[in-house]
DNA sequence: CCTGTCTATTTGTATAGTCAAAATGCGGGA
DNA sequence: TCCCGCATTTTGACTATACAAATAGACAGG
């Protein structure tokens, strides 16, 4: 017994995630579904209204409804660098690819992001650097079954995660946050000291059910910081 | 040139976070607010309907509107513990507080949270243990002026984040989360081993603008972590 | 070609109703 | 007194309509 407006949302939600309607793509006018779905303009509003309000989709008078650019490979909170608060611009990033290599997923490694062990992934490592200073050491896995491009892709222009943005539409995500010590190699390229607190978060997104990448990003502890406000209206 | 049912919306949104309309306590109906705001229900429906979608208000069919319990002293992400993440039920909790007393902020202090030196607060350490084992440190100032019921309250029966639930209203918060490498003290209570990388839980909350309480939780990292499943519609 | 104007499209806001579903709390019956 | 059923209130869903605001894209003028 699920209402109609409801339906609607749940209708062009699902072609949004399924990448049927891929970011960018415009969604039909009101009028135009008012048609498909045989009911009000209210009604249909009613749905988009909602779709804009989670983020997934932009109205634009005149324009139309488009589909929003996701945000799955974007941290629940803001990273922000503790000495160096206030200065919001002029920051200056960059990225090294440690490596990249295309390998099959051992059973252990299978077994703990939910796939099937065997199945062929890119595995990257890249460290981020900000204002000269390494401030994240990214480990992730690319399901090449799910992003096939990604099996010729040096990620020299672009980070991983930026790239990735471009090519999954939309996906749900299940993000980690645990505090560890640095292990040798860790601590020698971020530049900190063995066993020093570091943040792990571990991020992994999937979409229609299946894994698209896993991937581990290691902050120094005493740098780094994930913050973030809320007023409950927000 | 904001639209008639936001302001609708920001009215009681105010209203509830001012502490003038209490959590529980009932909203006209949406006949008597079309009256009050002269427009029609659809209107003010708009408005109740947005509210309740943001979780500050609860409708109910033939009962009324009311105003939800605040969540405002609760983490953004749940925290679990990753040895026993299956075990959900059953977990045997408790508290245990290490000290409590009435002082004055010092200037340092004062200058942290933002709030002027000399203000009176209630300062509360806090051990809570969940299945026999510690797994957090809580450190938390109470603005007395903000939460004069604070001076007499020992704790004893509930912690003190429950117990604030159960007087401040609504409010807005700030959550920063960092590792931290355990100090000798902090590492005996939590039994865990010095230098042990640890999960820092900022947490300031105010009330119109005011700090009502500022408090900082300590998780041993290698027991516990923040989690969250986001999927965008969500 | 470049620039400013005009128009038609599309979303945003609001009204005024109807019918449906839930559930509270009352009154009547055992 | 206690319990059950029903009437009434209140929210939920939806329609049909109206006008306002923004602006993309076409068109005219320099």
């Amino acid at each position: 017994m699920t209402s109609l407006h409801q339906r609607i949302f749940e209708d062009i939600e699902q072609k949004i995630m399924s990448g049927v309607w891929p970011p960018g793509q415009r969604i039909p006018a009101e009028h135009e579904l008012e048609v498909t779905y045989g009911c009000s303009r209210m009604t249909v509003s009613k749905a988009l209204s909602a779709l804009a309000a989670r983020g997934m989709i932009v109205r634009r008078r005149r324009a139309g409804s488009f589909v929003a650019s996701p945000q799955m490979d974007r941290t629940v909170m803001d990273i922000s660098d503790i000495g160096t608060e206030a200065k919001v611009a002029g920051h200056a990033y960059g990225h090294r690819i440690l490596s990249r290599r295309i390998e099959r997923l051992g059973t252990a490694e299978a077994a703990a992001i939910g796939e099937a062990a065997g199945a062929e992934v890119a595995r990257v490592e890249c460290l981020h650097i900000v204002d000269a200073r390494p401030n994240a050491l990214e480990k992730r896995l690319i399901l090449l079954d799910a992003v096939p491009q990604a099996r010729d892709e040096t990620f020299e222009a672009s980070p991983p995660g930026s790239w990735l943005l471009d090519q999954v539409p939309w996906s749900e995500a299940k993000h980690i946050i645990r505090a560890v010590s640095a292990d040798a190699a860790t601590a020698k390229l971020l530049t900190i000291e063995r066993h020093a607190a570091c943040l792990l978060l571990t991020r992994q997104t999937w979409q229609n059910g299946r894994t698209v990448t896993f991937v581990e990003i290691t902050h120094p502890g005493d740098r780094y910081q994930f913050a973030g406000v809320f007023h409950p209206s927000k």
